[in-house]
DNA sequence: ATGAAAGCGCTAACAC
DNA sequence: GTGTTAGCGCTTTCAT
C-alpha cells in the first residue's frame, strides 16, 4: 500500500525513479546522462531515450551542491528607493540585454537583481549565500567605498563605471573624461560659450565627464560658471523641473551636455517650452547613443557608447577574477555622433 | 596539523563554522539564523552577531534542497536564431523590467534566458531541471503549439501574448483587437482610406491586432487591399527594406497601422526619404507606446500598452498557477495616444 | 534549550 | 560495466 500508491504522483521525478524503470541503478543512470565512458552504449542510449520521454532532467540544485559548482551570475541594477524608481532609462535596460547575451554565450545563466542604490552592499548577499559565483554591477551611484568593501572581502565583482583613485574593484565603463571631453570641445567648435552641464556629478561617471567638459573649456580659455551645472538626478520629472527654472531664469546659455540621451531631449523641449529654436538658440549633445536619439526630433548628436562590447567585457572579466586572475578596469573607447540637435557646420 | 591548517582559508564559510566558533552544534545555528522559538535570546543574538560579522549567509542551495523550496521563476525572451537578432525592441526590454520589479516586490528572484524563439519548448528544462519553479515566456511567436505541450506537461508557464482558441496555458496580453481597431478606426475618422497594415501576421500578437485593422475597414466600408499588407518582421533593417520597395512601387497609400513604435518610426522615415510628408500625406500609427513615441519626430500616435501592470499581472498569474489555482488568460485595456504622426483634426 | 543523526537528489571513490 | 556507499550544506525529528 506504501509504495505502489498509484494516486497522486504529482512529485517531480527523480534519477531513482529513472533508474528503477530501466532496471539499473542510480549511479548507472548518473553515469550515463553524464557521459561516462565507463556505460556501454546500448544502456547508455536506452537510458537517455527513457529520461528525454519522461521530460527528466538532473536536477541542478542538488548536482551543483555535490559538485561545488554553479553557473549562475546575478546582474544588479541599483534603483533609487526615494523616488521609487524603476528600472527605465533605456541604457541600463540596454546594457542588461548585453550582459544577458553574453552570459548565454558563454554558458552561463543570469539571475537579474534590483537593490537599493544606497546599500550597493547588500548585493553581496547574493554571493554569500552561494546564489551566484559572482556579481556585475550596473553603475557605481554614490557608493564607490561599498563597492570597495566587497572587493576586499574577495566577493567577485565586476562594476560598470568609470575608474576612479583608490579602487579595488575591477571597472569597466566608456572614456567618460574622453566623451565629456569631445561633446563640449564639438560645441566649443561652433561658437558657443556658455555651455549647460546636465548631470549629477555625485556619480563618478558623471564626475568624470564633467572632468572632460572643465577640461574643454580650459583649452578654449572659457571661463566655467557654477551657474551652467545643473547636478539633475536621472529621474526625468525632476531633472525637468530643473531645466524649466534655468529657463525661466536669467542665466543665459547657448549649448547643453547632458550624461544621457533622455536628459538631452528634457533639455531640447525646455528649451522650446521657452520660446527658444534647437540648434539654432541652444544646440544639444546627449549621452549613450541609445536608438532613441536617432528617431528623435531632432535627432540627437550624442556621445555613443558600446553598449554589446560592454557586456561581453563585463563578462569576461567576471570570468576572469573566478579563474583567480587579476582583472584590470578597463576603459572602452568612446566617439561623438554628430546628428542635428548640435550640427557640424557653425 | 590537519585541522589547524591556517594558510589557505580560502574555503566558503559555512554553518558547521559558525558553530564552530561559537561553541554550539550545528543544529543551535540553524534554530537560531531562522528565528526558531526554541533557542534562547543571548543565544540566537550572540550567534546571529556571529555570522553578520562574518558575512556568513545560509547556503541557499542546500537549503532549497532540504526544504524542497524554490524562489527563483524564470524569464524567457526568445530571438530569432536567423537574424542572430538579440533583445533590443524596447517593448521587451521594458516589460522585462517591469517583471523584475514585480517579483522582486513579491519576493522571488529573476532567472533571465534566451532561448531560440523556434524552439520554445526547451525553455521548459528551466522547470525540469529545477532552476525555476515556473516561466514566463514573453511572445508566442509562431509557436502556440509548443507552449501548448508545455502547458499540457503541468509545466507552470504564463506568456504575455493574444489568446488563442484551444488555449492550454495561461495568456496575459494587451487587447489587440482593440488596439488595431482603435488605431485603424482613428486613421479612417481622418479621411483616410488607403491603410497599411505593417506587421507579421505570423504572430497571434500581430494576427489578432490584424483583426481589428479588418474590422474597422469593415465598419467604414472600405475594402481591404492585400497588397496594403505588409508582413514585415520585428527585425528593423528588413522592415525598412520592405517599406522602401512598398514606397518605390505604384500602390498608393495615406495611412499606416505599425505594430511597434520602432516600425512606426521607420514607415515614418521611408515616407520621407520617398519625398512625401508625415502626417500630411501619410499619417502614421504606432504600438506599444513606448519613451521613444513622445521624442521622435513627429511624436507618435500610437497605442499604449500598460507596461508595468502587465509585469504584475504576469507574476501574479503565474504565482496563483503555483498555488494550483487555475489562471483564466487576461487581457488588459490599451488605449489610442493621440500625438502629431496622426493628429486628430483631419 | 540543545545535540545527534537521518536525509533532500545527486556524484564519485571504491568494490566486485 | 555496474552496484554500494559516503557525503555536498542544510533542516528536522527524536532524544536528552
Amino acid at each position: 500500500m506504501a509504495d505502489a500508491a498509484p494516486a497522486a504522483a504529482n512529485k517531480r521525478l527523480q534519477m531513482a525513479d529513472i533508474a528503477r524503470l530501466a532496471g539499473v541503478s542510480v549511479s548507472t543512470v548518473s553515469r550515463a546522462l553524464n557521459g561516462s565512458p565507463l556505460i556501454n552504449d546500448e544502456t547508455r542510449s536506452r537510458i537517455a531515450e527513457l529520461a528525454r520521454s519522461l521530460n527528466y532532467s538532473i536536477n541542478l540544485g542538488a548536482q551543483n551542491l555535490r559538485l561545488q559548482k554553479n553557473q549562475t551570475v546575478a546582474v544588479v541594477v541599483p534603483y533609487d528607493a526615494q523616488s521609487r524608481q524603476h528600472i527605465s532609462d533605456p541604457f541600463f535596460l540596454s546594457i542588461v540585454g548585453a550582459i544577458a547575451d553574453a552570459l548565454t554565450d558563454r554558458g552561463y545563466d543570469m539571475l537579474l537583481s534590483r537593490v537599493d542604490a544606497e546599500r550597493l552592499d547588500t548585493a553581496a548577499a547574493l554571493y554569500d549565500s552561494g546564489k551566484a559565483i559572482g556579481i556585475v554591477v550596473i553603475g557605481q551611484w554614490r557608493h564607490h567605498d561599498q563597492l570597495n568593501a566587497l572587493a576586499a572581502r574577495k566577493v567577485p565583482l565586476v562594476v560598470w563605471g568609470g575608474q576612479l583613485p583608490q579602487q579595488l574593484y575591477c571597472s569597466v565603463g566608456g572614456d567618460n573624461v574622453g566623451g565629456g571631453l569631445q561633446a563640449t570641445r564639438h560645441l566649443l567648435q561652433q561658437g558657443r560659450k556658455r555651455i549647460v552641464f546636465l548631470g549629477d556629478a555625485a556619480l563618478p561617471e558623471v564626475q568624470l565627464r564633467r572632468a572632460g567638459y572643465l577640461q574643454a573649456l580650459r583649452e578654449a580659455a572659457v571661463a566655467p560658471d557654477p551657474k551652467l551645472e545643473l547636478p539633475v538626478p536621472f529621474e526625468i520629472i525632476a531633472a525637468r523641473a530643473a531645466l524649466d527654472r534655468l529657463c525661466a531664469g536669467r542665466t543665459r546659455f547657448d549649448g547643453v551636455v547632458a550624461c544621457s540621451d533622455l536628459l538631452a531631449l528634457q533639455a531640447v523641449q525646455a528649451v522650446r517650452a521657452a520660446g527658444r529654436q534647437v540648434p539654432g538658440d541652444v544646440a544639444v549633445v546627449g549621452y549613450d547613443d541609445m536608438p532613441v536619439a536617432t528617431y528623435s526630433d531632432p535627432p540627437l548628436t550624442t556621445v555613443h557608447q558600446p553598449v554589446a562590447v560592454a557586456g561581453a567585457e563585463l563578462v569576461d572579466a567576471l570570468l576572469a577574477l573566478l579563474r583567480g586572475e587579476r582583472a584590470a578596469p578597463r576603459m572602452l573607447p568612446v566617439h561623438l555622433v554628430v546628428r542635428e540637435s548640435a550640427p557640424a557646420g557653425a
